[in-house]
DNA sequence: CGTTACACCTGAGGGC
DNA sequence: TGCCCTCAGGTGTAAC
C-alpha cells in the first residue's frame, strides 16, 4: 500500500487525531516481528504523552513527544494508520469521511492484525495501526537517541535534485529501476512510482543506471517529483473518494501508464505493456515508448 | 564498498 | 471444495 504519497496523505489525515492530545492507554496484540519496541515499553513510554508534531521522513512518520522521545512508524506493505472511534467523525472531513475503507469506519471492531491502538485523556477518536502482514514497523526512540533506519535514509524524495541523483547513478552497475528504489539515495519513491516516473522519461528500467546522462536524470527526478506530487494530490494510490476494499481502486488507478499493466496497451502508442523482474521485485514498462 | 538472494508474514486469486 | 502455486505498494541482512 504505501509510498510516499500514501505516506503522506496519511500523515494528514491523521495529524489532526494526534498532534494535542494526551495519550491515555495504549493497547497492542502480542510482541512480534512488528514491534522493534516491545509493546510493554512502549506502553510504559507512551502513556501520558503529548504528540508535539507529526512528520514524514521518507515512507517514515516520525511522531515527536513532548518529552523529546519519538515514535518511529512504517507502514510496510499492509500497514494501515487510520482514525476510529466514536468522535472520529469530527476530525474528518466530509471527504476524508467518504475515503475510508470498510475496516477504517468508526464502528469497526479491532481483529487479530489491529498492532497498536492509541486512546486519549479527551476520551475522543483513537488511532489505529493495522497490518497484515507486519512488514510495518514500530519503534520507540528516547530523546537524542539515533535510528539506523533514519540515518541511512537519503534526500526525501520530492527534494531530491538530478544533479544528486546523477551523482549516485554514475557509480552503479545497477539497473536504473534498482536506483530509485534505494531509499538512500533517494527516500520515499517505491515500485509503482518508480515504474511510472521510468515511462514518463522514456527509459527502460533495466538501463544500467551509469548510462544515465545528467540531463536523463535531471527529467527523471523531475518524473518521477510530478507523479508523487499528483498522487498525493488524488488522495495516493490505494486511498481515495472511492470506497474499494481491495485497494486497487484509488484515483491514481486510472492514471497508471504503465504499473500492473502487463498485456494492456500503452495509453501512449498502443504497444503491449511488459513486466520483467528486476531485483526480485516486478518492473512494468512500454517496450515502444521506453527505448 | 556494491550487488544479489533471501528472509520476514498473511491473504488473494488462478489453475487443476 | 480443496490444494498448490504465484503474487503483492518494503526493507534488513548475510554472503560473494
Amino acid at each position: 500500500m504505501p509510498e510516499l504519497p500514501e505516506v503522506e496523505v496519511t500523515r494528514r489525515k491523521i495529524a489532526p487525531a494526534l498532534v494535542g492530545r494526551v495519550i491515555a492507554v495504549v493497547r497492542t496484540t502480542a510482541p512480534s516481528y512488528f514491534f522493534l519496541t516491545p509493546p510493554a515499553v512502549l506502553k510504559r513510554q507512551l502513556k501520558g504523552r503529548t504528540v508535539a508534531r507529526l512528520e514524514r521522513l521518507g515512507k517514515y512518520l516520525l511522531a515527536t513527544l513532548d518529552d523529546g522521545s519519538r515514535l518511529l512508524l512504517h507502514l510496510g506493505m499492509t500497514g494501515q494508520l487510520f482514525v476510529q472511534g466514536s468522535a472520529s467523525l469530527r476530525l474528518l472531513s466530509s471527504t476524508a469521511r467518504a475515503s475510508l475503507k470498510p475496516e477504517q469506519q468508526p464502528a469497526f471492531k479491532p481483529d487479530k492484525h489491529t498492532h497498536l491502538r492509541l486512546s486519549f485523556r479527551d476520551g475522543a477518536a483513537e488511532v489505529w495501526f493495522r497490518d497484515t502482514r507486519k512488514f510495518g514497523k514500530v519503534k520507540w526512540l528516547a530523546p537524542g537517541e539515533r535510528d539506523a533506519r533514519l540515518a541511512k535514509l537519503g534526500p526525501d524524495a520530492l527534494e531530491v535534485t538530478g544533479a544528486e541523483f546523477h551523482a549516485a547513478a554514475r557509480r552503479r552497475r545497477v539497473p536504473v529501476k534498482t536506483l530509485l528504489l534505494d531509499q538512500s539515495v533517494l527516500a520515499g519513491v517505491g515500485n509503482i512510482y518508480a515504474d511510472e516516473a521510468l515511462f514518463l522519461t522514456g527509459v527502460r528500467p533495466t538501463l544500467k543506471a551509469s548510462t544515465l546522462s545528467g540531463a536523463q536524470c535531471d527529467r527523471l527526478i523531475a518524473n518521477a517529483q510530478r507523479v508523487l506530487r499528483r498522487s498525493i494530490a488524488t488522495g495516493g494510490s490505494s486511498i481515495s473518494d472511492y470506497v474499494a476494499p481491495d485497494g486497487k481502486d484509488g484515483a491514481y488507478q486510472d492514471e497508471r501508464m504503465v504499473y500492473d499493466r502487463e498485456g494492456q496497451p500503452c495509453k501512449v502508442c498502443g504497444a503491449k505493456i511488459k513486466r520483467v523482474v528486476i531485483g526480485q521485485r516486478s518492473a512494468h514498462y512500454c517496450p515502444r515508448c521506453q527505448r
